[in-house]
DNA sequence: CTGAAAGCGCTAACAG
DNA sequence: CTGTTAGCGCTTTCAG
């Protein structure tokens, strides 16, 4: 059926070795068997068999991606597409394949994990958005497997990771709506357990107290990544004593929500509430009103992480462990003034 | 370094292909021996290796996934991860991996597939978005591998595939502009080597047709699933002698740069002009105003076309080859008059 | 019900 | 520079 190694070599007249070693470019071989073994290779129409490679060359050129359980979440947000858009980018630059798979649970998302690193399935792993204390960077790093994680881990600071400084670009987004002339200032929160949670409120808050500024509990909302807890976040503004007259968004996505949301109830962005929210995706320019966010540069994030584990695989002993993607405030209508 | 199947079989005091068959779980095996095993792999910690089982086995359990050329006007759509979203579901369900690889030329394009499908390394191919004479359908055809198409072929009715009707979806849409009495309605299209844009267009032209209603040819845009897109209209849209006083418009992100940019010149959505677009993103119902769309079921694309394949490989005969994910109507207010 | 043996397609010493 | 020889870890006849 397939056409094999053997085949290619019973045509050019060598033996199977001299095929493999053609294959993989050896230096030592004569020019005119190479062209005999390339010539009988393009006749017979031959393409090495990847699993038999793997097999013995203990390398698979793939790279495993883990999605976070709730996987539903993570790819409702535009936020995914464009990491994943870097990640690719840089894979197939350096002829890596991506294989992804979800999970549903706790339980599966172990089992996808032993999958692929047990089952010599990937040569490395990709961790997007670590909680704290997360299971699947305990289990990698008592396997000694390489991986690399988006986002940072609390408990480790060793392992090679790709992130924002999620604080300081909390802290210029505070400041920025205090420079406003803002002093009731809330904050929009993702997921609890979210290492990203807990740098962005650390950022908020550091920047109200360094203003002298209250920074009431009743003022930070929790909320997912989905449009629903933009509208969600609303109620909870509205029945406030002294409601705030700024928010700062840990997600676009809940912004547009929230914008929408405050429209329905009569309130106006930035008029009467400015918003300044994360990440930058795309059509948060084309948001009625535009939305002013910390580009935190997506695509990079993705770009990089795929890198720095690609050149970890690769031996180069990377002593940077932490890369820092840089991130810049885009002012845009949602917190301007129209005085 | 790895346990393998021999150690396990050491342990458990069996042979090895004895561990093989409790792995596999071959009816006739003594449930003591089975206990055994499953106590000796335990104890170890193994797990199979899927390469050396896909060596023998013939089957990879994973499914490839050809990303168009210009992946990243695809990704900067929500429509991608909502698809994506869909088929990791499904493929997860059956214990089946998705391997992702993108290309940015034809040629990168097809080596991708020759790598995946030549190379062993998956079961079955999904194609997204197939062009006219789509190149990667001929070839897979050719190498009779098994694929199923997201959309459909314009030259093969034989081949797999999950689709919309685009042609009534759009046909639909026209009419509901229609029946608000718009009586010279514009149409901004695709690509237009996509047999997608050509069925729309053809809804289109049909329902004007059936109405007795001008279809002049400088009211249809063509135009990219990208925001700058919608921008671009406008400027074609604002130089026509005469006006349309509504668009129905391939995609909803185009929708939202058209909505933008006609906001920035002076027109309001829906006073001035009326819109209809397709995808039904989750951003759509919030935009502002609500965009009206036909809500073509993208999660079960996703789902139903991966659920195809697999029927397809576990040899299933599968009769019905063309599956029709239904689409309706979404009526928001960027198709209502305000009166 | 279980073991022995052969081999999937490829690579990697080790000789020549 | 090239052929020979062993496997990589697993499945699968074929005999017991």
């Amino acid at each position: 059926m397939s056409v094999t190694i053997k085949d290619v070599a019973r045509i050019a007249g060598v033996s199977p070795s001299t095929v493999s070693r053609v294959l993989s470019n050896h230096p030592k071989i004569s020019p005119a068997t190479v062209r005999k073994v390339r010539e009988a290779m393009e006749t017979l129409g031959y393409h090495p068999n990847i699993m038999a490679k793997s097999l013995v060359s203990k390398n698979t050129n793939t790279l495993g991606l883990v999605l976070p359980r709730s996987a539903e979440e993570l790819f409702a947000n535009p936020f995914f597409s464009e990491v994943l858009r870097g990640m690719l980018a840089c894979a197939n630059l350096a002829q890596y394949d991506l294989l992804m798979s979800s999970a549903n649970s706790q339980k599966e998302e172990l089992e996808a994990v032993n999958r692929m690193v047990l089952g010599r399935r990937v040569d490395g792993v990709i961790l997007m958005a670590p909680r704290k204390n997360d299971p699947i960077v305990e289990k990698l790093l008592e396997y000694d497997f390489p991986f690399v994680l988006l986002g940072r881990s609390l408990e480790h600071q060793d392992v090679h990771c790709v992130n924002n400084d999620n604080l300081k670009a909390a802290y210029d987004a505070t400041n920025h709506l205090i420079a406003q002339g803002h002093r009731r200032i809330g904050f929009v929160s993702g997921p609890k357990d979210m290492v990203v949670s807990e740098d962005r409120l650390e950022g908020y808050r550091r920047a109200m107290r360094e203003a002298g500024l209250a920074c009431r509990e009743d003022w930070v909302i929790n909320a997912d990544f989905l449009q629903e807890s933009g509208f969600h976040a609303i109620s909870l503004v509205m029945n406030l004593p002294e409601r705030p007259t700024a928010f700062v968004i840990t997600d676009d996505i809940i912004a547009f929500g929230m914008i929408r949301g405050l429209y329905d109830v009569g309130l106006r962005v930035p008029d009467d509430i400015s918003i300044v929210s994360f990440n930058n995706i795309n059509l948060s320019e084309l948001s009625n009103p535009p939305i002013s966010t910390i580009d935190i540069g997506i695509y990079h994030l993705g770009y990089l992480t795929v890198q720095l584990l690609i050149r970890k695989l690769s031996g180069e002993s990377v002593s940077q462990t932490q890369i820092t993607v840089p991130h810049r405030l885009l002012v845009r209508k949602s917190s301007m003034k129209t005085m």
